[in-house]
DNA sequence: CTTGCTATGAGGCACGTACCTCATGTACGT
DNA sequence: ACGTACATGAGGTACGTGCCTCATAGCAAG
């Protein structure tokens, strides 16, 4: 049987109040006492029961995860996995809602993290583009004593606050080691593709993507990023261009999550001949396009497990524990047609 | 606040004695008033608060790994991670201990299932060689009420038992595709190199590899699998030989976990000329291999994952409740240096 | 010596559920 | 009408911890 605190209490010949008192970081004990009391912890190799702390404390957690408002597949699947987290963290007393964004708009954005409504919040998952108002309204939050983690995109990590996702750099140079040995001779020029380049996780996925290709394929030329906006229309007319002024397209890196529309032009721009693409996230299309053979690799990040990490990072702030690393870690995966 | 057995009592109007009976599927209740109840349960959406029940139990669970006796990196890895799970789960009262067996003997594995120091467990997770002896036993563990799980290697899911772990002949395939694309136009021989061909996961890995290699690269040949019984002396010898017969070998393929060996004899035999290798799991080994670039890509599979996998799904199962099938897929994952 | 402060002990109630005992009710067969 | 078997209620104790109140002991300053 495990050491409970009344085994604790007689090791350390102290009484249960005590216990309870150097436990829970309460005042009014000597110095001494307290080290009796961990010196007692220490030698039966005491386990605080969390199950029966957080059921004697009624203690329930509400987190919260800021998404943006985009209709974007990836995000789709990123609340799915919210709801089914919802669910199955429900036996733990945890309960995960989801609030919108407009995530142009870091004013917009600071003000939600500053409203009232979140004070009822035991920590938040914020997906937003990195700016000095989110920067600001987050360090507003954790002196309120709201845990927050940076999620998927956006704030780098600090000391106040973890980043949950995946190493962006890192994940374009896997996309560019890939395009390079796809392409392996084949000489010519990638077209890259993202919605903005404004948004950091881009923007070093590009350059991590650039590396490798300038370090290792020189007969290979990265063009410069075309940009969506999101906008079919725009993205049909910017690859066309780009069609016209580049002949010798070899190959087409999509960077943004959001790879329908560009997908979508490009196989239809390059009815034949069709270049090496690579593309980010599993989403219903771009798996449909692995298996149809229109995309060649797809570079990916579990989406339940960014949500289950987050979780578990934001509870274990609250319990003021340490977390898994290696669990916690989250992998720059790829997919191809036989891996899905 | 959550509603609990009391309101439920309230709701059914039934006592809470009856409501327990129903919840823990105690004989002795009509079946009108299961019905009743059920029918709270639904309408104030009850969820049992698994943690206050564990404790009322003083349940703890004690899961056993059973594991090769193999010096293997990959196991020692995973021999770790299994001690890092104990430690992480101790909070909800779940031990986790390791034992060893001989892998070769099908007939020493079901002695020591049947044994009867095993009956103290709750559940066991399996790392064997697919046998009928072994079979057997794990039905008769399942009559005893201890449930199992085939981890790994070995025997193929069954209704009465989970299998953790990937699917080998996408893995295989996985490979075999990553060695199609990495050779592209270069025709030439792949050597396959496996401990043993008469383990069920190389055997199916082995397959997969061929599968793609024959019906995409006619230009490549998979030439028969050499056998090196985790015999360092034996292992030159025959890639050497091989070597004598073939002069064009341009890929090779090591199946087993168990990397190392063959790998720096390949690395010592090819100096120069270095074909594209392909190798299994990540181990300190394998991973600055990746790093040197003596190997171009490995297949794994996360060694964490598969062992709190394994345990999740041993408490689901005694808990008699369902899993979240999306957390315990496995993933097949693909290593590049770039995204080790 | 009194006053006041701090450190500690003793004990109880609560959390939500499991599990036990005992009493009572109800329907059935004889 | 009686005994029997089954269905249900009522109430208690326990699990390990948190949190509260009250009592007491020790010590130092006035």
């Amino acid at each position: 049987m495990r050491p409970t605190t009344k085994d604790l209490a007689i090791e350390a010949g102290v009484s249960l109040a005590t216990v309870d008192r150097v436990l829970n970081n309460r005042p009014g004990v000597r110095q001494d006492t307290v080290d009796k009391v961990n010196q007692a912890i220490q030698k039966l190799g005491f386990i605080r029961n969390v199950v029966a702390a957080n059921l004697a404390r009624g203690k329930s957690y509400r987190f919260l995860f800021l998404l943006p408002r985009t209709g974007d597949e990836f995000l789709a699947g990123l609340i799915a996995r919210i709801h089914e987290a919802n669910q199955s963290f429900a036996a733990e007393m945890i309960q995960v809602d989801v609030m919108h964004i407009h995530e142009s708009d870091p004013h917009q954005i600071a003000k939600v993290l500053g409203s009232p409504d979140l004070e009822q919040v035991d920590g938040i998952a914020i997906m937003a583009p990195e700016s000095p108002q989110v920067r600001d309204a987050k360090a507003r939050l954790i002196e309120k004593g709201i845990d927050t983690v940076s999620f998927i995109a956006g704030q780098v990590a600090s000391d106040h606050d973890d980043f949950v996702g995946i190493d962006n750099h890192a994940a374009g140079a896997t996309a560019g080691r890939l395009m390079g040995r796809f392409l392996d001779r084949s000489a010519g020029a990638i077209l890259v593709i993202a919605e903005t380049m404004l948004a950091r996780d881009s923007l070093e996925r590009r350059l991590g993507f650039d590396e490798i290709i300038n370090a290792d394929y020189p007969h290979l030329t990265v063009l410069p990023s075309l940009e969506t906006y999101g906008d079919t229309e725009r993205t049909a007319r910017i690859i066309r261009n780009s069609l016209l002024s580049h002949r010798n397209i070899a190959g087409v890196y999509i960077v943004s999550s959001e790879a329908r529309v560009p997908l979508e032009v490009v196989t239809e721009v390059f009815a034949k001949n069709k270049p090496v693409i690579i593309a980010h996230e599993r989403t219903p299309f771009t798996e449909a396009a692995l298996r149809s053979h229109q995309v060649d690799a797809l570079i990916t990040q579990d989406p339940g497990h960014l949500v289950r990490s987050a979780i578990r990072i934001l509870r274990a702030h609250r319990d003021g524990r340490e977390i898994l690393a290696s669990q916690e870690k989250i992998r720059i995966e790829v997919l191809i047609e036989e891996n899905l």
